[in-house]
DNA sequence: GGACACTGCATTGTATACAGATTGGAAATT
DNA sequence: AATTTCCAATCTGTATACAATGCAGTGTCC
């Protein structure tokens, strides 16, 4: 995470991070009208590298642009999460198959010791810290494939649905480190099609119910950003 | 294609537009420093405009940014090229399974008829017909597939990776019909394995021959870049 | 009472200015 | 001759100004 006052950044950068994180942590509302003079007063830039921070937030899809009149934050339709949510499976499973492929001895190894240290449950966990180690596990296995073009796309849209995922993460959190464990099994045992298999099950299992979750995510989503400012 | 001169699109837009277009059909040479004054007047916009521009084509692939040197048309190392392909791959195994699943009837049928008109290759066609071609049949199958990120992500993936698609279009026109009827066939049978199997074929056996491809890409790169000019 | 036009304010779109960083090349040094 | 240093020209990074567009609130007309 970028710091924002760090004066060694541009600020182009600066004003990306912030606005990334803001986005991130749903500080705007869903489909909320972004006032530019007002934004850059608040991250202390001016507005001409506050629109290119904008731009590269939209092409990222964090933000949409309507000509005229200006930027918004992106809306958060729950086909669209599917939709986030299935290409994240399609890109799972297939870095399941080829990190069965590739990845080395020492690295199957190395996570082993991370599913090791970081499990069980202890259940005192929030539900960020367990998104994040569920991530951690996962963007593991991304690595392991040796396609940055496809580690960068699950960057984004991890980014993109973390908020969404904190919601499905309670009702799974025993199942969630068992699965870990087979995939990484299946992967040891250099069998692509079963980690494949194995992972479809775990992330897109989940795919059904995930609609009817976008709208605890809503609510939520409103009271944090009404509690906050 | 947009209009450059279109004075109805803003400044950004036709600076967008146009710069892509140019990535597109190397009219950069790879590594390339982009002078930003210099592309301004060309293209009849201020410099504030015309970053904005660049900083969406950065977050979408088809430039790199180095901090206070500024804007490069990207590199394309072979492993680069290889990673991009990989992930089309994988895209469009995943689009095959899940057009198997929800095409409809008539959606198979209209893209029969779109092979039936634009094949067989008659040897009068150019790589870049033959190119369009295939990936018209490929956007159809996307379409099927009812994912709208997966058909952006898509779409900027074949952007990017259409110049070293012309290169091995040549090796295999006739194989390339054969190929697309027999997918379209897994899906009319509603068999999403057979039909991924075969996209996975169809794609993916081509990986391999690519990073050869690669070399003779970049010298017909320098060549069209010299020629125009 | 409701639809519509008008007007002033707020906001975006773009050009330009200038400060600071970078680069390439000439001159000086080893 | 090769390397380094320094300087001027060039280029990028950012702020600001202003024009153009959109928006909301008011008043008017039907």
């Amino acid at each position: 995470m970028p710091d924002i006052a760090d004066k060694r950044l541009s600020s182009v950068d600066r004003a990306y991070g912030a606005i990334k994180d803001m986005v991130i942590a749903y500080r705007f509302k869903p489909g909320e009208r972004i006032n530019e003079v007002e934004l850059a007063k608040r991250l202390e830039v001016s507005r001409t590298p506050l629109r290119e921070a904008l731009n590269r937030l939209v092409s990222e899809g964090f933000l949409s642009f309507i000509g005229g009149r200006g930027f918004f934050c992106r809306e958060f339709k729950p086909r669209e999460i599917y939709e986030l949510y299935q290409l994240r499976a399609v890109l799972e499973v297939a870095a399941a198959r080829m990190a069965s492929e590739q990845a080395t001895d020492e690295e199957v190894d190395e996570l082993e010791r991370f599913l090791d240290e970081t499990g069980p449950d202890d259940g005192q966990r929030t539900s960020e810290e367990m998104v994040a180690l569920d991530e951690a596990f996962h963007n593991h296995i991304m690595r392991f494939a040796r396609n940055a073009e496809m580690r960068n796309l699950l960057n984004n849209l991890n980014d993109r649905i973390r908020f969404f995922r904190w919601i499905d993460m309670d009702s799974r959190r025993q199942r969630t480190q068992n699965e870990h464990r087979n995939i990484l099994d299946a992967i040891r045992c250099r069998e692509p099609e079963r980690a494949a298999a194995l992972m479809q099950g775990h992330i897109g299992r989940r795919l059904d119910e995930i609609t009817s979750g976008i709208k605890e995510g809503y609510s939520r989503i409103y009271l944090s950003s009404a509690g906050i400012d």
